[in-house]
DNA sequence: ACGCATCGTCGATACGCATCGACAACCCAA
DNA sequence: TTGGGTTGTCGATGCGTATCGACGATGCGT
């Protein structure tokens, strides 16, 4: 492998100038460079990435702490990591895993050993046991996701709360009276990521705000479980249905349930589900969708963190960022009634 | 951050002590072992990895290659990466992740700034544009898929052909004579990922040994297509009906149309898919799988590849390794005839 | 013509660890 | 008792890059 010596050598300059014409950090002049640059070329010359760490004290890897996820949340998780990755790529970052089966210790370990310059955590929850190790971390990090306790740490979600907002008020000015919403299951309240609750405030206060009636019931891991939390829903309906399933995993369960029911998407009942477009857009009857809108979520986190990384001085100290999520109107959710 | 140095220094050792002590690659005495091993703790010392990496030319680091995705495929390929990035871990080494949108020269770029020791290609598609730059790459490399060109390449997959087989066979011994395959979505088929002709090849040699007919139907993204589909197999079909569905994306356009059609599954009607247990026991009909056994894939190749990196030795030339499927019967699949 | 700042380049050094050669201390066999 | 091997430790050096101080060359104003 050649180095920035054999290049040195072959455009008959020294290594110092080889290294400031990668750098720019001092003026070079044109022929030089140029000449420096043609040497590269010709040894298609890479530097070497730990002796760069070592000199400069910064690696260009940022740590990517994924957690251990059950089955169903993986396909979002995997949109998450292939847009931060590369969006990190644009800035000349490099993403390096950090599995949640090694503990929070696998983060001391990697910046202990200043394998990363800072750290991106993913689906963190209300009381992460991440979030006090990355405290006294000396690298910055950026938090996908809200803990309880966010004093002094920069984080960034969607707004679920204004998601859940805007599904009401999208039914409501549809004409609903009475408004659904589907639960996540179980599995996922334990875990205590707190956007459930923040949704769930949302829609209440949308409630009130438009006077729309609010039912929950809570999601089923089962096609039995739906049909008996969808019928119970239904009895205390006033006028026709509407239903919002925030949860991608309770999406087809909830519409299986309404079909065996009889009840047609978008015509004797409204459905609001989170899901790409992509697969809304498959169904049968195109779903109406509220987007959290991931890749967004991940292209600001890499920029808040290649910013910090990049310009320690204007560092802010917290951050707290709410990403607007878009409501889609497909054919699953019923018209508007003609105003007379 | 502490180097060895400074541990060195509180041992009242030299520091090639302290780093032979880490390595082991020198008889130490069970004395200033201690002692050192004292120092380490008491410093929180952590190795610095450029350093070590510019040092002993090894980065402990492997470099994952993910592909682009289109949102199907994520939820599977979710499972490969955090398999895949614990077990690495087991083994001492890190996971770096290239994505597609850097092109293969992403690869020569990770390999050429010495970032990484070594490289796991998923996603290997029949002629993968990644294949030719391995070959030229001067590390170890392992390919989860099988390119049409192989000689030469080490090589790890699910074994398509034999899974292929085994649901005929099965279905076979029910009593079916009749089997339909539901095929991959074209835009799958068309990546030229070449597990698609393999299970074919083994669908279609099963049904000759067996002599069961065997009916292709394309796969369909909508639910009317799949339908159409189905009613189409169903008029060709003797006996009672058997599906195959191994593309997961399938599985619930399949079930549905078959519910729509009145057919219940595992009584008039057999099904098997391809999805993740936990997913298959939760509807309402449990559902038979033929499981590709991700984990297993995932391991072996760590497996595979970390040999190769820390035996350079015993070092084999090529391989191509097929890890088993499994079978697992579930209710979706009509109970064999009483015999009589 | 002079002094002075700027530009462009070089040599030297540091970064933290792994590894090699050297060597002292020790053990065992002859 | 001595010689040869083993065990345990040290000092020195190299890995490839970034960066600092130095310094000659150049341009400017007066």
């Amino acid at each position: 492998m050649p180095t920035s010596k054999d290049v040195a050598r072959l455009a008959g300059v020294s290594q110092s100038t080889v290294s400031y014409v990668m750098s720019g950090r001092r003026p070079i002049s044109e022929k030089t460079r140029k000449r420096v640059e043609d040497a590269m070329a010709q040894l298609a010359f890479q530097p070497n990435a730990g002796a760069r760490a070592l000199a400069s004290r910064r690696s260009q890897v940022i740590g990517l702490a994924i957690p251990f996820v059950p089955d169903l949340h993986r396909g979002s998780m995997m949109g998450f990591i292939s847009v931060i990755a590369a969006s990190a790529r644009q800035s000349d970052y490099d993403i390096l895993l950090v599995t949640d089966d090694e503990g929070p210790q696998g983060l001391e370990r990697v910046v202990g050993q200043q394998l990363v310059d800072g750290l991106i955590i993913m689906q963190v929850e209300g009381d992460d046991a991440r979030v006090p190790v990355i405290r006294n971390l000396p690298v910055p990090s950026v938090l996908i996701g809200i803990p309880e306790k966010h004093e002094g740490l920069k984080c960034i979600d969607a707004d679920f709360e204004l998601a859940g907002q805007m599904c009401v008020e999208e039914l409501a000015k549809l004409g609903h009276e009475t408004v659904t919403l589907v639960n996540w299951q179980d599995a996922v309240v334990r875990r205590r990521v707190n956007y459930v609750k923040r949704f769930h405030h949302g829609v209440d206060k949308a409630g009130a705000a438009t006077g729309a009636k609010i039912i929950h019931v809570p999601g089923r891991a089962t096609i039995a479980g739906m049909e008996k939390a969808v019928a119970n829903a239904l009895e205390q309906t006033k006028g026709v249905p509407a239903f919002i399933a925030p949860e991608a995993a309770n999406q087809d369960l909830l519409v299986e349930a309404l079909n065996n029911l009889g009840l047609v998407l978008g015509k004797d009942v409204s459905v609001v589900v989170n899901c790409s477009d992509s697969l809304a857009e498959r169904q049968r009857i195109p779903l109406t969708t509220i987007d959290f809108e991931p890749d967004q979520v991940s292209r600001r986190v890499v920029q808040m963190i290649v910013h910090d990384l990049t310009e320690p001085t204007s560092r802010s100290h917290e951050a707290l960022e709410l990403i607007r999520p878009v409501f889609k109107h497909r054919k699953s959710t019923i018209r508007p009634r003609p105003q007379r």
